[in-house]
This record gives C-alpha cells, structure tokens and sequence, in this order.
DNA sequence: TCAATATATATCGGATCCGAGGTATACTCG
DNA sequence: CGAGTATACCTCGGATCCGATATATATTGA
C-alpha cells in the first residue's frame, strides 16, 4: 500500500524522500507517521525496480536532497495497481483509502467506474461479525454495547461509501457517455 | 491485532484452532480469513510466550484437534492490552474495532471510559489528508471526486463514531457513579 | 552562545504476515 | 465406489514493516 501511495504521489509531481514522507503521513498516517526504516527501504526497492530514478540536488537546505523522478515504467506499474486493485475484497480502509486518492490518475471514467464496481459488490455482500457457534448473531442480541458500537459505526461507515459509491459510478458513466 | 483477538475470544471460552480461525475470520478478515501460515505460529508463539496451553482432544471429527485454553498469564496480558492499548493515536480502523469487540472485558467501567476518551481525543484533533507544499488542502479546493468522496466517507465515519463515543462515555460514568 | 529542533538520508535486527505447499481423515453426492 | 469438499494442523521462504541507531547541517529560541 505504501508503493501504491509513493507511485500515485510521484506522478503528480517529483519529489524528494521527506516531502514524500509528509505526504504519506498525512494520507495514511496521521499522528504517526511512516516509519523512515520503511519508507527508505520501500524508495530503494522501488528504484531497484526500475520505478523510479534518484538525482541528487545540491542545495540550500540543511542535508543534501534526492529527487525521486517517476520512469515510465513507474507510471505503467501505477496504472496496472489502480485498475487492477488486488485487495478490493478486504476490508481494510487503509488500502481502499490510499487507492481512492489515487484513482482519478486512470485516463479512462469506465475504467475508474470499473473499479468503483467492484467495490460496490464486496459492500454490497452480507457481513457478520459475531457468531454463536455457526449462527450468525444479530446486533439486538447483544446488550453489550462495544459491539453495539462496533456494528453501529461499521454501518454507517458503509451507508456513507455506498451512497457516494453510487452517485460517482453514475456521474463517471454519464461522462462516458457525452464524451 | 490478531494476538489481541486470539486472547479475547479465548477468554469468552475455551476453542481449537480451526474454531478460532472462523471468528477471527468473521471478525477482522470477512472475505478473506487469516491465512493459516498466520494464525498457527501465532497460537504456537503465544503458547511459547505461557498465554495459553493446548491439549489434544481426541474427538469424533475428521482429523485431531488442539483444545485452546487461555492461562492466568494470558488473561494478565489480554487486560493489559486493553487497558494501555499502544496504538489508539493512528488510524487504523482494524485494529480499533478489534480492540472495540473485546473491551467490555475490562471489569471497571472506569477504566472503559479512560480507554475511549484517549480515541475521543486523538479524533477530535484537526486531521488533514491533502497538502499543497506546506498549505493544508480543504474539500472544496479540489474538483476531484475520489479526494472529495475520501473526505466524505471519512467524515461520516468519524462523526459516527464521535457520537457513539460520547454516549458510551457518558454511560460509562453513570454507571460507576450509581455503582 | 548553546541547546534543541528540523531537515535529510540510511542501515540493521527482529517481528509479523502471506502464499504455497504438505499431511491426513470424514462426509456427501453422483 | 470414487471424487470432491470440509475439517484440522503444520512448515518454510519471502516480503514488508517497525524501532533503534547513525550521521550531519541549518535554524530557532532561551
């Protein structure tokens, strides 16, 4: 999720490590930021895999900078992870998160509405939290009210995504179609 | 996370791996359950670690099973995560909603409510999710749906949960009063 | 002026996770 | 009766991540 994050940051504009790393601190992170022991790494993976190029930039600033340049190849491996998103089936907000940042960068709104659909289905599917050996439990059975509060925020996380799901799958497609 | 979610659910009774591995699935992983190379050395390293011990169960069913039994030491280790819980300051939806489904384990509801108001304070901080340079991006400055729909789904799960956290604070304080 | 903080990049060890593969038995359906 | 599926446990290699640690300079505030 983090290439995914540095490849969609990068094709916006070059950018050296630390500004990338206020930028995927702001998107994935919040208080905590990526670790520098992981975002280093994951830049020289990356450059190793012919994704991206490093140039130094002598400058004015404190410690020596190094650009990172998006390569075409970089660009094509982008373009491969926002159409084809392997985890759009698990529910982990992070990814689909990140990935939602970055999905305008596809040319194409039948490709974007094609992703969006996917996604539609798998919240579209039934979910249960609790079981009771093979039962599944409803929300009224419990009076406990962490899982109360469990199902209450899960509900409305997926009420808010679905309804803006389904008026930007529409608009893309209408798009589409003047276009 | 799923350490977290092994020690609650054996603390609600005694289950075999396999058992286990279904409500963990239901729990944190919907669609996709916890990979069985995950979820094995994960029983073999907490069993290593004296938070639970195994015995085989000579049964009826197709192949043997491990019976699950939580110890005083791991019922020490499940308190302590729920009460110092380490990462209620990042946004990581997972691992709150897991820790949400076992924390009524905690027998003080004092204690409960401390745990809630420190997620209350980390979201009640101003987040932003977008920068230009240094300059914090607000909803209306991008055209953008996929930023705009980030920011929508995000609210709506934020506010939801603000409200929930609220009331549950307040019920949690009542209770202790009139105990 | 001196300390602290911000800028900026990097390595290393340890932890956890996933995917692929392996083993074996019971039940169900054609 | 045979194939497929469900039950049930496990190992191993590879990937990613975090925390600690290291280095070095510029700026800011007491």
């Amino acid at each position: 999720m983090l290439e995914l994050a540095i490849l969609g940051f990068l094709r916006d504009r070059p950018l050296h490590g630390y500004d990338l790393r206020k930028r995927v601190a702001a998107l994935m992170g919040h208080v905590r930021p990526v670790a520098d022991g992981t975002l280093y790494p994951a830049i020289k993976r990356m450059a190793a895999a012919g994704w991206l190029t490093r140039k130094d930039e002598p400058g004015a600033v404190a410690a020596p900078r190094r650009m990172l340049y998006l390569t075409d190849e970089g660009r094509a491996e982008l373009e491969r992870r926002l159409r084809d998103p392997d985890d759009l089936d698990i529910s982990d907000e992070n990814r689909w998160f990140t990935l939602l940042a970055f999905l305008r960068q596809l040319d194409e709104p039948k490709e974007q509405a094609a992703v969006l659909r996917r996604r539609l289905a798998f919240l579209e599917e039934p979910t249960s939290f609790f079981y009771d050996g093979d039962r599944p439990m409803a929300a009224e059975e419990f009076g406990d009210p962490f899982r109360q509060g469990l199902l209450t925020i899960a509900h409305a996380t997926s009420q808010a995504e679905l309804a803006w799901l389904r008026a930007t799958i529409d608009a893309l497609v209408a798009l589409d179609g003047s276009a």
